[in-house]
DNA sequence: TCACAATCGTTAGCTATGAAACGATTTTAG
DNA sequence: CTAAAATCGTTTCATAGCTAACGATTGTGA
């Protein structure tokens, strides 16, 4: 049975906005900008706590420090700098969550010998391990969270979702 | 000029990710579920930060912060334990932003008289005077995400996340 | 009635996070 | 060649945010 209609239907706290709302003079007021901010959002917020419960507790691991070590079982390697572009987060918590990954034994700093003020990170072979028994089950909980979203569907919130990123320079 | 094409190109980070899995055994691997949550959390991730650079430093608040003022600007009161529901956050993080706003005297705390394990939270008329200022750019900065999309696209992206948050229980 | 369970908000202890300041290093201008 | 500027990672300080434990209050079953 398709529920075309329902998911059109706005959510309750989008509804009590919009009665708020009508009573607050605003230069133009775009309630479908309000709604892609709200649930991008509110995705986001739902997915990482998922994650960080069913997966990523299992380890002691944040979505961010997961997201770090993936960054280097991709790479092998990375500067501190990269690493907090690459991560959307400043140096200093890249500096932090290299410390909590280091107690874990996860990765090693190495200093440049070129250049003595970057230090690269380096994913270590426990890490590498832990790395490859969470990441099917982090595949899952994405597969989870599009699972009722058609193939064509899932694709096209992609591509909505990557012009978002683009054209907002994220 | 159409960037129909190009929209549907991989981000940079994408195609790292998968070169890098055709090298893990995967039950089933599915892209398009990667790029929805990467993408997500990015999105999300992006819009916090500017906002709270651009828009909400102002009055020194965070992202929760604002959220939590917002729905008492809408309710004009609320129990703790709605509000952490109604956040996406757990209760502490809830009593912990309530410290916080209190000392800027944007809020205040009340027992409930029948039942004083509740505690409401209120918006205070300095509290309503930094939404009345802040909410309007706060709104420019959510019209600005989506501006590069038509109003189809806003809508049609707005729906889609809204089935995500509906099936997920988010 | 009354012990026990359930519910609520707060506190404690930890990591995460950003801004700002800092120290070390490298690059650049004169 | 050297002083100043730029760059990089870390530290410091404050807030945010979680889990778990706690104290106070209310509900419930025998």
């Amino acid at each position: 049975m398709s529920n075309f209609n329902k998911d059109r239907e706005l959510l309750p706290k989008e509804i009590d906005t919009k009665n708020r709302l009508s009573n607050i003079s605003l230069p133009s007021l775009n309630l479908n900008a309000i709604a892609v901010a709200t649930n991008i959002y509110r995705s986001a917020q739902g997915l990482k706590l998922k994650m960080e419960r069913e997966v990523l507790g299992q380890y002691g691991l944040s979505w961010t420090a997961f997201s770090l070590l993936y960054d280097l079982w991709i790479s092998g390697s990375m500067e501190t700098k990269k690493l907090s572009q690459s991560l959307g987060v400043t140096k200093a918590t890249v500096s932090n969550i290299t410390n909590t990954l280091e107690r874990k034994e996860f990765v090693t700093r190495k200093v440049d010998h070129h250049d003595r003020r970057n230090v690269f990170i380096t994913i270590t072979q426990a890490g590498i391990e832990a790395m490859e028994e969470l990441y099917p089950k982090f595949h899952q909980g994405e597969i989870d969270l599009v699972s009722h979203l058609s193939i064509d569907e899932q694709a096209l919130l992609a591509t909505l979702l990557r012009r978002i990123i683009r054209s907002n320079n994220f």
